[in-house]
DNA sequence: TGACAATAGTTCGTATTAGAACTATATTAC
DNA sequence: GTAATATAGTTCTAATACGAACTATTGTCA
């Protein structure tokens, strides 16, 4: 999603794509993210989706897979395996949600919910140190700008 | 990474982590942008990362791994399958480059090319609808700020 | 109520993805 | 000039990732 040709294309066919190199930009600075955070994460021995439910599913009485999915921006499909493996760490159980019978509850187990406390509040602090380079007016703008490009991917 | 408890954990523990809504912020925007491009690219008998490399050897004579990986941000054990499966389809071919016996130089084949010149345009119309919804300076100013956090990655 | 559509999760097939170990080749150091 | 080291690609493993097909259950509607 990088396309080197984005910068020359620019200049040979249309001046006006000059949001390539904003696309490349977007791209770019997810990645950076990611792997930041992913670095962390790993070092904590979870990965990154499974950091994601751990933490979407902290300080909750526990989500089906629909809501899960729908905070995470994973797949259900995906999120059957992901909940499996953490089922099998301990971190999590499936519990039959009352009423509707397809449906099933997932909630933190006792182990799962000491694990968020500690892993975190520690991820944030570690995210912080980058995050905060950004002044807030900076932090803003920036989230703003991106809200509204989010908006016209439809 | 969505952490739907980033919201809480502001208000609750630390009026400072005022970026976590930003951090999802750049979350989702990307995924909407990634999905919205795969959406179109699925459709051309692609995924995004065999059109990346397409993308990325269009125009060129050529390139080894290590430079196609960097341009694509795919590492090289990936870049192996998926120069696999596009040399597969026809559209790219390994050539040992002269000089190195180690390297190999991937070109995309006349298939390749006729590809390329059909999809990349296309590809980059059906993005401009959404990108140019953002006047020139949105663009300019959104570009700046993700450069600037993407430098706070290390 | 009884066919039929809609929904919740699971399973399956294909393709990434990262990273570690491995092979072959090239470079460096002494 | 050869041993040690570094580099280019490949192979391997474990975990995503998406979407389509499937099963079980629920809702709809005539």
């Amino acid at each position: 999603m990088t396309h080197r040709n984005a910068q020359e294309y620019t200049s040979e066919q249309a001046r006006k794509k000059a949001w390539l190199p904003l696309m490349q930009e977007l791209v770019r600075c997810y990645q950076a993210f990611s792997r930041h955070s992913a670095r962390h994460i790993k070092s904590l021995g979870l990965t990154p989706s499974q950091f994601d439910v751990i933490a979407t599913l902290g300080n909750t009485e526990g989500m089906n897979f629909k809501m899960l999915g729908q905070e995470t921006l994973i797949t259900k499909g995906t999120l059957t395996g992901i909940i499996d493996r953490l089922e099998a760490k301990g971190l999590v159980r499936r519990v039959n949600s009352g009423q509707d019978r397809r449906s099933t509850l997932i909630q933190l187990t006792e182990q799962g919910q000491r694990l968020f406390e500690k892993v975190f509040p520690e991820h944030i602090r570690y995210l912080s140190t980058s995050f905060e380079r950004l002044d807030s007016e900076q932090q803003t703008q920036l989230r703003r700008l991106l809200r509204g490009l989010r908006n016209h991917f439809f």
